[in-house]
DNA sequence: TCGATTAAGTCAAACGTTTGTTTTATACCT
DNA sequence: AGGTATAAAACAAACGTTTGACTTAATCGA
């Protein structure tokens, strides 16, 4: 247990500080988090920030970097194998991908490891881009929206960079972004403190329902059977 | 002019320090808002806020009834009609009002006269509720979900209160609410720096589209004759 | 292998600035 | 006179940052 303590030592207290920092810019605004409680927290020293950061501004862009990391680390195995069944280009199996997408992303949007700390995070960093909007958008943003565009085109046989087909791949992560962003207005709603685990299943079966008849927008006048 | 000069003074004052105190608890967090700056902007003194509002936190609860209030006097009209129509419980209609109410509502949320300031406010609250959020949700999210739950509930032939109904409601509104809770994001993706007139109007049409199809969910195997 | 040297990391203390709030004083109109 | 409103100044508290001393581990020359 001796050996290279000094080379692992700082490494620890960045990651402890990074830990603690995720947590209190997910729950508290910029300038309501003191780098004194995020310290305390950490077990670490004020002048730790300054010395593995650079300041406050650079631990918050270090806790984008690690945040994002972590959330891409537990989708991309996803947005891989979607993208390998993609290039078949079956409309009909990307129509259920999309709704097993949609499904997972509200899971982890409610229950995932990360939904305490990263939406308030993220949600913030959209009203009020700074430099971590960039990381956020290149390692979490723009993947997952390039999976649902290659998606949404094949199931509608759209071209992939149409501007129809990236609105509506939006458009339908709509609802499950409602439910985290306004979900303090939807437990109010449903007169609940917390969403239970029969809440998010049911939440997840639904968006992957309202996904699936979404995509048929337009076509309601269309003859029934299912055909390619 | 010189009839109650002082009666109306306070008043005026009060009116451009909550004013001001919108358009910056919209774009800042809270703790980054200063009330020097805040009075500065109003054109007041510092001593204003603690006399007229009782402090910073009064200012920022005053903020939210304004806020509240403002947002409401341009829905309930529309909540109001749409309330009269749904007395008749005609499924077809009701369905043509929440397409319609979901793209108005989108339309607020995009262009609208508080669109600037009203969203930063809202999602902070979500995120982070406060007294504030109170007030917010009983004048505002509470009348637009129960006019949106009828809505749900006649199209659909459920209960008013029953959770699904509760649950699609909520979800309807998503794809509008990402289009502005996740404006930045969208942005870059359309690789443009604002929402264009025409953009809102496509995003409009869309959602109003995705809405009447996503309210098919679960009945897409069923025959294709619309009947009661 | 020993002693000196360098670097990394942590720590308590103090820096100057800014925060929201309070106090004191001064006009103004009834 | 008396209440209303604004103004300037001063308040303690908290902020992010910096400083210099201290410990520890690794490195180097002899």
């Amino acid at each position: 247990m001796m050996v290279s303590q000094s080379l692992e030592q700082g490494a620890d207290t960045r990651r402890r500080i990074l830990q603690a920092a995720l947590s209190a810019f997910g729950h508290n605004d910029y300038d309501s988090v003191g780098i004194r409680r995020i310290v305390e927290a950490a077990g670490a020293n004020i002048a730790a920030i300054s010395y593995h950061f650079g300041g406050k501004k650079g631990l918050y862009l270090a806790t984008a970097a690690y945040l994002a990391e972590n959330l891409q680390a537990g989708m991309q195995q996803h947005l891989e194998r979607i993208a390998a069944a993609t290039a078949g280009g079956d409309p009909a199996q990307c129509r259920r991908m999309l709704s097993e997408l949609v499904s997972r992303f509200a899971e982890n949007l409610l229950t995932g490891a990360l939904s305490d700390d990263a939406p308030g995070f993220i949600f913030r960093e959209q009203n009020h881009p700074t430099d971590a909007f960039d990381i956020l958008y290149e390692k979490l943003f723009r993947p997952m929206h390039e999976t649902m565009a290659g998606l949404v085109a094949c199931a509608r046989s759209l071209p992939c960079d149409a501007e129809e087909t990236r609105l509506v791949a939006h458009a339908l992560l709509g609802p499950a972004i409602a439910f985290r962003a306004a979900r303090t207005t939807m437990l109010r709603h449903l007169s609940r403190p917390v969403y239970t685990a029969s809440d998010v299943a049911r939440i997840k079966d639904l968006l992957a329902l309202l996904t699936a008849s979404a995509l048929d927008y337009e076509r309601r006048d269309a003859p029934p059977g299912e055909q390619p």
